[in-house]
DNA sequence: CTTTCATAAATGACTGTTCATTTATTAATA
DNA sequence: TATTAATAAATGAACAGTCATTTATGAAAG
């Protein structure tokens, strides 16, 4: 017994959201323009998601589990270890394709951190993100591309503190491009640990 | 030809304006909050500042002043260059005692990098940290704490994209406490630089 | 008396939320 | 099969609250 099916889909209604926020920021968000960009109504949204707060953390959710499904299959097709870690690296800023947007998606992330519910989705992609980049560097120990005996989980941490930085630096002096910047900082970290970096 | 003297001073009211920020994030900010604060009424501070944006760019104005007044005597009385980097990684957090605060304080540097005025006096506070780096780090190489030869330039840029992230990753997960993990990430980030290295 | 600072009240715009109503679809009944 | 009931989705108008800003007025100094 269905009544009227929906016009669209909870999953659309979220990526407009993330649209939203990556143009006008999180504070600037309002839910007649989520509306807006999905044809619907603010009430509507109100009555699906129950609150506008609800539709936030609905979003982080879906965010959430994107992130998860992402970093599952990251390793195929990519030549080593490494080169996927710097794919990671990359692909984890796709929405922030420009220094605005990464300080709106920022900004939201930001938001995440004061709100309790918001914050437990936030920190399941952090860990998860962490999880995969801790396992590339491992794979790339077990491979040679990385000295035997390196410090991986110390490392991990710092590749993941400079993901963020370097897209900070990035959104205040934009020079270059975010991934080349993103590479140079990252193979920069990473250099010293290298195999051939021991025939210097 | 002085009138009615004023009650309290701009830098009082930018300081609570910056104090509330810390507390309820830019988006919750208020002119009645900040006026509560230093015992004011909302109209006198959009009379004083222009608008609630005016008192924005003087915050963003005081708070690049202070940071480039800071570094200029950060070396005095620090055992070494690179204690002195350590320290003022450190004291650039000094507002962002706890996760919450620090949350707030950069979702008020995002807002910050989509206004283009905002976005100058943020500018020119991020510059005069990566200069203060890239001299400690000339510093360290002159005296010997790093290997000659060592790109400070491109460390410079780690280690400031570093400070940043780390405040994020230590947002995110808790633990810890922020000063030790900065003194981690970095040190770990110049061990393989460092002269006594080269013992291995 | 003029100038500056501060106040108090009022305004106007914006926004999340609610409610009654309409529309579209499925299930049951004769 | 045709018709009716039940259900969920969406609408549009109205509400209530918040907040920055303005205006008119008073107070404190030179």
């Amino acid at each position: 017994m269905a009544g009227r099916p929906r016009g669209v889909d909870d999953s659309v209604i979220l990526r407009a959201a993330a649209e939203v926020i990556g143009r006008v920021g999180p504070a600037g968000l309002t839910l007649a323009a989520v509306a807006d960009e999905v044809g619907l109504v603010p009430g509507t949204l109100v009555q699906r998601f129950g609150s506008k707060r609800g539709l936030l953390v609905a979003l982080a959710r879906q965010s959430a589990h994107e992130a998860e499904a992402h970093h599952e299959r990251l390793r195929q097709g990519r030549p080593s270890p490494l080169e996927a870690l710097l794919a990671l690296a990359e692909e984890s800023m796709a929405l922030m394709d420009t220094p605005e947007r990464f300080a709106n998606h920022l900004a939201f992330l930001c938001m995440d951190l004061t709100d309790p519910q918001l914050h437990e989705y936030a920190l399941v992609m952090h860990e998860a993100q962490r999880g995969a980049i801790l396992a590339l560097l491992d794979e790339a120990v077990a491979e040679g591309e990385l000295r035997t005996g390196t410090d991986t989980a110390a490392l991990a941490e710092s590749v993941q503190a400079l993901i963020a930085g370097t897209g900070l630096t990035w959104a205040l002096d934009r020079q270059g491009t975010l991934p080349e910047r993103l590479r140079r900082a990252i193979t920069g970290l990473l250099a010293p640990h290298t195999r051939c970096e021991e025939k210097r």
